[in-house]
DNA sequence: GATGAATGAGCATTCATTCAT
DNA sequence: AATGAATGAATGCTCATTCAT
């Protein structure tokens, strides 16, 4: 999900390369105009390809969804791990790691909007985005094994963190009169405990 | 220009009754299918009617989302008040409320997410969300104007609570191996400051 | 979302073959059900191909008539311009112009009302149709710049001429008790004149 | 067609009034948008009344147009008689009944367009319209009765002249570089030799 | 005579998907 | 591996027309 397009195509190119673009297509096509909103054959076009070819790496629009997300996903907790390792005191990497939640599910509003959109209908997407949430909360409990009690706090944490970063960063929060301030405080004081 | 059978059915009726039918078929095939996966002749039938009928009574289909939506809320709502206002300790009231809560979530999250994608694409559908958003919290800061410190504690309480009932309602926490008594009894205590 | 059913003929054709049998089958359908009483289904099938096709070469219906009326006035011209450059005396070659006139505008008349009364109605038609008209006259202008009258003249008799040749085409004159013979003399004692 | 507005509607209305107002209704939303272009309800509710109305007094939206376009050319011919019988020389009666008609052919462009391509494809209205031409050039040889070459004269200056006033009405002969002092004039030269 | 809610066949247009090249 | 023309079922929406009141 970095924003910077793979090297321009050659003739004969490494499949690799072709899903690469197909994906970063499929999530910045869904960003800009919904994924109800764009079609197969315009992010096949978009990331430079033909319909066909989009169709030779997806079985179908939900499988682009699904793996755009996925990485999306994946580059959100590689930049996590960064920062809850990173140097100074646990308020300041708190503070970091919010900004960072924040900015990156503003981005990626839509992409994240249709993703649940999709897992609310679609049971294999549903299955998958489990998926997706059990290594997200293995990460939260690395170490030694957790305590029940302390996994579901995790999961807890994650849901209610992941929801005010989105209400932030789709204005929702600001629209209802509440400052960013004080929600950005909010989520930091819930964020520091798991510095520890 | 080409002649039409006559319409079976042309009983003068009452219009709000046609549009509370039609409101009804559509929350009803919205979360049976999916908002993407009706479609306005198939709600119309549901609801006993032609299509035609359908776009009398909305411009759109995403009108009858938004109708569809409100009423859902309205009901929510009249029903919430009626559990705080209640009688019995507030943990029990409290209670009450999570489960209610749950259980209407559980029974229409298909329709909610559907508003959801729909929120997070249509600008029209932005305005009219938070428009209702900021009803729902002007409901749970009744009395004497409250400081605004405490509206963002609200505002942020509602979402909070929105989004683990949503995730018990999805099953998407007891797939985490989270406990529902666990998340229910969390939800319990973030209620019962505000039976005060 | 909904699987589909293999499509049955996807023979690798020449565009250009495709939306000229389109263009064909237009022009077909159009004169005989006129531009309101077909559909671009129906066109496309007649063509050969599924609706979908249609859509590939045009970006809607009325795109369409504009170009099957676009090859039919310049399969008139080229024509004309045969039966003018042609051998005989000028009263000869009058009258085998009038007649095909006459030929061809009855043949299709349809075609020509309907885009007539698109024009009436839509700018970009009307934007169409005139540049149409100045290569019609530039055509009947041809050589060394004409003074104005004379283009003024050759205008008039280009509207004059379309104008009775569609009443006869159409039977309108022969309604009014007007003898055919008369009007066709008529018409070819007015185009004697521009082939000397 | 005289663009004055009946006088307002009371409870119980002369049908005929009713019927004149739906007529000019019609009239007037078709010039507007064009036949394809309004809806029977739509003209039934810019007369004043509900859709049902308009069925009580047309058995079509094709009667309708029909209707409004014979009193269109009722209108026309009464003011030519008008003009025609009136004092000065012929030059500048025949002046005045060029301005006329292209005035008049102006203001209602549309409807004229729209009632020509309903006849190109409606059986019913091109006998309609036929037995008017027949009054029309029955109007145009009154007195003893005129030759048969007089006759196909009047019919083909009749359509000659309608022709260029409605391209002068359209803007279509500005568009083509003639100027219409040169085309007001040729058609001027026509009329004078019919009010001898 | 007037009303207007309801009708439903019809239509323009879309788009996920295929497959011959 | 990539292409892109073609597919065709699906769908949102229209509007001429009816008839119970």
């Amino acid at each position: 999900m970095k924003p910077r397009l793979p090297p321009r195509r050659t003739r004969r190119d490494d499949p690799r390369h072709t899903r690469a673009r197909l994906v970063l297509a499929t999530a910045r096509e869904i960003e800009g105009r919904g994924y109800e909103g764009t079609d197969s054959n315009r992010i096949a076009r978009a990331a430079g390809y033909s319909p066909g070819t989009f169709y030779r790496h997806f079985n179908d629009k939900r499988e682009a969804l699904l793996a755009a997300h996925h990485e999306w996903v994946d580059a959100e907790w590689e930049a996590l791990d960064a920062l809850v390792a990173g140097a100074g005191p646990p308020t300041e990497r708190a503070a970091a790691i919010v900004d960072f939640l924040v900015g990156h599910h503003r981005r990626w509003r839509r992409l994240r909007a249709s993703l649940r959109a999709l897992v609310a209908t679609d049971a294999e997407a549903r299955r998958r985005h489990r998926e997706m949430r059990r290594r997200q909360l293995a990460r939260m409990n690395a170490g030694p094994a957790a305590p029940r009690a302390r996994r579901a706090a995790a999961a807890l944490l994650l849901l209610e963190v992941e929801r005010i970063a989105d209400a932030l960063a789709d204005g929702e929060l600001v629209a209802l009169g509440v400052e960013p301030r004080l929600a950005r405080r909010h989520l930091v004081d819930k964020v520091v405990p798991y510095l520890g």
